[in-house]
RNA sequence: GCCCUCAUCGUCUAGCGGUCAGGACGGGACCCUUUCAAGGUCCAGACAGGGGUUCGACUCCCCUUGGGGGCACCA
């Protein structure tokens, strides 16, 4: 492997609710790239909108990125060189460098008024013109300026040149380049003393000493005004990876409508966190042939420089395929595991907790390979549990072979009770013997009397594996549910 | 309206001037099989369109079309 220069990267949320789905994919991949650099993964908090704020985001942000497996080095609550990881409290930091730019002549402060500049945005509409601050304060002498800030509310403005081009480096895209006359001058201060994310990000990401700015590319149209401050600042510039959002699969943004739910809901639902990295992570990137990797193969091969500038689409079947493929890797021990846990939220209250983990591992072999999700596995094993199975309506019995044939069928399930009755080794082979001898001496084909069987012992037809299934329900109520099955047949034969 | 950006099977992608355009999900068929799965084999399926550049374009350039994003005292 040659050698590569270690990365300081950032995952930098808002804490206003659940991170959304795309937001954690780049979460992943800025974490991959610190990883696979041997650099360090930083979590800053970006509370700078107090009325957006969601009360309990921050334990849930930090909960996902737990959940994940994405560590973090430094951060809010771990601290670290350059704490605190919490813009709320840099305010000091950002006043500093306003100050800077309102002395050096590079910002100013503006008076307008929400509804002045409300009432220009609705003028400019009108007369089909590109939306931006008309630079109305941009020429009060500072003098003028700094009486006015004593009793006037005032935001402050970035001075942007009326003139030339400016070009970010996007290490995806290469250079991007946009004409100052398209950027108006943008608020950098907000009247309440708080930063815009502009100066936030400029003037943090500065002293985190970030290497590389990963963000989603809503930005990329912003990436120029940031380019600006720096320079402004006289700060050296990041390297920017803005990548694409994820779609929603007939278009447009994702939404809960179309199966993406915030990671913690994931968990909830029982997805698998490997899973669900993995997945992320080749939707919009890609390693050759490469698509079930693990934790450790993902930092190994991921290249930040290989995201696909395409937005992708969210394919919720393939996160399924890829939950299934982990849960079917994963040794028996831990599988039955999580089962167990699984069916200790699922299953209803009358069994009791915890459960015997040594029979959940007994029916594990026979369903972990019917599975994609963890809540697939309670209407596989529900039967398992239950002391009374009912048997279902007698039209189930008869289709098929058995359609019309209800005294054929209620003597099958007879007879079958009758030879089950009698065997003394209860284990699958022998249950499977006996009933396939069963099926000759009645003459009826073996498959169709095990379905007769399988939906007299667990009340459904589509179950995991009849034999060894029924040497977990037990001898006695196999024949109990076969005999009760034959009888309801009968009655109506 | 203006600005930025993107473009290979239905979906996620490989390709980085010369390939039968490869893989995965999903779909179909068959095999296996007590149901359902899993697994195996096979099939269908793409370079948006038009101009250039070149001996040669999916690959480079331009235009068109289409998609996505931005234009707040939100991030």
């Amino acid at each position: 492997m040659t050698s590569i220069t270690p990365a300081r990267v950032r995952y930098a949320p808002s804490p206003t609710g659940d991170p959304h789905i795309g937001n954690i994919r780049t979460a992943i991949w800025t974490w991959l790239y610190a990883r696979h650099t041997g650099g360090q993964f930083i979590v800053r908090l970006e509370d700078t909108d107090q009325t957006r704020e969601v009360p309990g985001s921050l334990e849930r942000i930090l909960g996902s990125l737990e959940w994940l497996g994405l560590t973090w080095d430094e951060g809010p609550d771990i601290g670290g060189p350059y704490a605190p990881y919490v813009q709320s409290q840099r305010l000091d930091l950002y006043h500093a460098a306003t100050d800077r730019l309102l002395a050096e002549g590079n910002a100013y402060r503006c008076f307008c008024t929400p509804e002045e500049l409300d009432e220009m945005r609705k003028r400019q509409q009108a007369e089909k013109r590109a939306p931006g601050y008309e630079g109305r304060c941009r020429d009060i002498p500072s003098e003028i300026a700094e009486a006015r800030a004593l009793d006037e509310h005032f935001v402050v403005r970035f001075k942007v040149p009326r003139e030339g081009s400016t070009t970010v480096e996007d290490l995806l895209r290469g250079p991007v380049t946009v004409e100052n006359r398209t950027l108006d001058d943008f608020v950098i201060l907000k009247s309440d003393r708080f930063p815009t994310y502009h100066l936030a990000h400029v003037v943090d990401d500065t002293a985190m000493k970030i290497t590389h700015v990963t963000r989603g590319d809503e930005w990329l149209p912003s990436a120029p005004r940031h380019a600006l401050l720096f320079d402004a600042l006289r700060y050296p510039r990041p390297m920017y990876v803005h990548n694409p959002v994820i779609l929603a699969p007939g278009g447009g943004k994702l939404s809960k409508r179309h199966g993406a739910k915030s990671a913690l809901e994931y968990a909830e639902d029982g997805y698998l966190p490997d899973a669900l990295l993995n997945f992320l992570c080749i939707t919009g990137w890609g390693h050759g042939d490469e698509t079930v990797m693990s934790r450790q193969r993902l930092i190994e091969v991921f290249d930040i420089g290989n995201i696909s500038l395409a937005p992708a689409t969210f394919d919720a079947e393939r996160l399924n395929w890829m939950n299934g493929m982990y849960l079917r890797q994963m040794p028996e021990r831990e599988l039955a595991e999580l089962f167990a846990r699984r069916l200790e939220i699922d299953l209803p209250a009358d069994v009791p907790r915890p459960l015997d983990r040594s029979f959940v591992e007994e029916f594990t072999p026979l369903i972990r390979e019917r599975i994609e999700l963890l809540t697939d596995v309670l209407p596989l094993v529900d039967f398992y549990y239950q002391s009374e199975v009912p048997t279902p309506p007698v039209e189930q019995f008869l289709t098929k072979r058995w359609k019309d044939q209800a005294t054929a069928a209620a003597h099958a399930l007879g007879a079958a009770a009758s030879d089950l009755d009698a065997i003394g080794e209860w284990d699958a082979e022998t249950l499977e013997a006996t009933l396939r001898a069963t099926a000759t001496r009645i003459d009826a084909k073996a498959g169709d009397l095990f379905s007769l069987v399988r939906l007299a012992v667990t009340g459904k037809s589509v179950t995991p594996p009849l034999f060894e299934s029924m040497v977990i329900v037990g001898v006695g109520p196999c024949v109990d549910r076969l005999r009760a099955a034959e009888a309801a047949i009968r009655a109506v034969a």
